[in-house]
DNA sequence: AATTCGGGGAG
DNA sequence: CTCCCAGAATT
């Protein structure tokens, strides 16, 4: 891509870009564009297998499946989905069960029915996949942050977008505390906006996506590698820290989180079985509440009854399968 | 505004 | 062990 290296060596500015530069648009902060532009041409993950494309349903796969999951668990199945249904006629054309199997080990299993329900919408809406932020969030599973995702990454749209790496460096360098939740979401997204470059805001924001996952991170801002820490309002205000959620969280094997995914996962490696075997699978805790779990799966697409027990949804193509048990 | 929804790995 | 992760839907 000569087009990041070009915008990189575009202008030589000043080496310490001024937080304030007069003339943007209200006088807000802003973020020296020159610097982080720079920095990402020498320290940006350009070669993500979702970056170096621009098929909007490619981007749109790499974008559902790194909904809270880390981008290393992620890279094995991107590669894999995209392999077995390369294009959104392809995925419409996927069985429930065979989605939901796919997604194994990643989590938020709901999000496999999305992508397939995605999937089946665009070709009801004639095939081709929306690249602008209202046709994306019209889709399920597509919120704000996708739904800019999609249209900034394959579309190559100016869009804010913000991921919780993009509104964290925000928040540190330009509003100087912890992080977006010390902020308002109306404050971040000002900011962002007015930080937004007239051309390439892909890079901008892959540049602002990258800096925010290995600089600034959460717990370790590595302020000594930042291009931003000279104008930082967050160092520059000594680093004040957030406030702590403190919530004490039950252990994980007595949460329904912690069932359901149980469940659905027995299910994958059958194809059906009855309740008392699938409480069997489960710590005696959640015996009473088998049953909500089953209702609750079954409402939202995951589960089906499969006779007197349960199967994933769409096990038989199609059409209506006949009991197995 | 708060909750719910998985699972794995880093610290 | 706790916390976090390229969020979204629902209440």
């Amino acid at each position: 891509m000569g087009r990041v290296v070009a915008i990189a060596v575009e202008r030589a500015g000043p080496r310490v870009a001024a937080p304030e530069q007069p003339g943007a648009t209200g006088g807000g902060p802003l973020l020296p564009a020159q610097l982080l532009q720079e920095w990402y041409a020498a320290n940006g993950r350009h070669s993500l297998p979702w970056r170096l494309t621009r098929d909007a349903y490619a981007v749109l796969v790499s974008e559902v499946m790194l909904q809270q999951t880390q981008v290393a668990r992620v890279l094995p199945y991107y590669t894999a989905w995209l392999r077995r249904w390369p294009t959104a006629a392809a995925l419409s054309g996927a069985n429930t069960a065979d989605v939901i199997r796919a997604w194994a080990g990643l989590g938020y299993n709901r999000r496999a029915l999305y992508l397939h329900r995605a999937a089946v919408a665009v070709m009801a809406a004639g095939g081709t996949m929306p690249a602008n932020e209202a046709g994306l969030r019209a889709l399920p599973g597509v919120g704000p942050y996708t739904a800019a995702a999609v249209a900034c990454f394959a579309g190559e749209q100016r869009a804010y977008v913000a991921d919780t790496n993009i509104a964290r460096v925000l928040a540190r360098a330009l509003l100087g505390v912890a992080g977006p939740r010390e902020a308002s979401a109306a404050g971040v997204r000002a900011v962002g906006e007015a930080s937004l470059p007239a051309v390439a805001a892909r890079e901008h924001n892959l540049a602002l996506m990258d800096l925010g996952a290995a600089v600034c991170g959460v717990r370790s801002p590595a302020c000594e590698r930042c291009p931003l820490s000279e104008g930082c309002a967050w160092r520059a205000a000594g680093y004040p820290v957030g406030a702590r959620p403190a919530r004490r969280l039950p252990r994980f094997e007595t949460t329904a989180r912690f069932a359901r995914g149980r469940i659905v996962d027995a299910l994958r490696g059958h194809a059906a079985l009855p309740e008392h075997e699938l409480a069997e699978r489960l710590p005696g805790v959640h015996a009473a509440k088998l049953a909500a779990y089953l209702a609750a799966l079954e409402d939202e697409g995951l589960i089906e009854r499969c006779g007197h027990g349960w199967a994933l949804a769409g096990q038989g193509s199609t059409s209506m399968a006949s009991p197995k048990l």
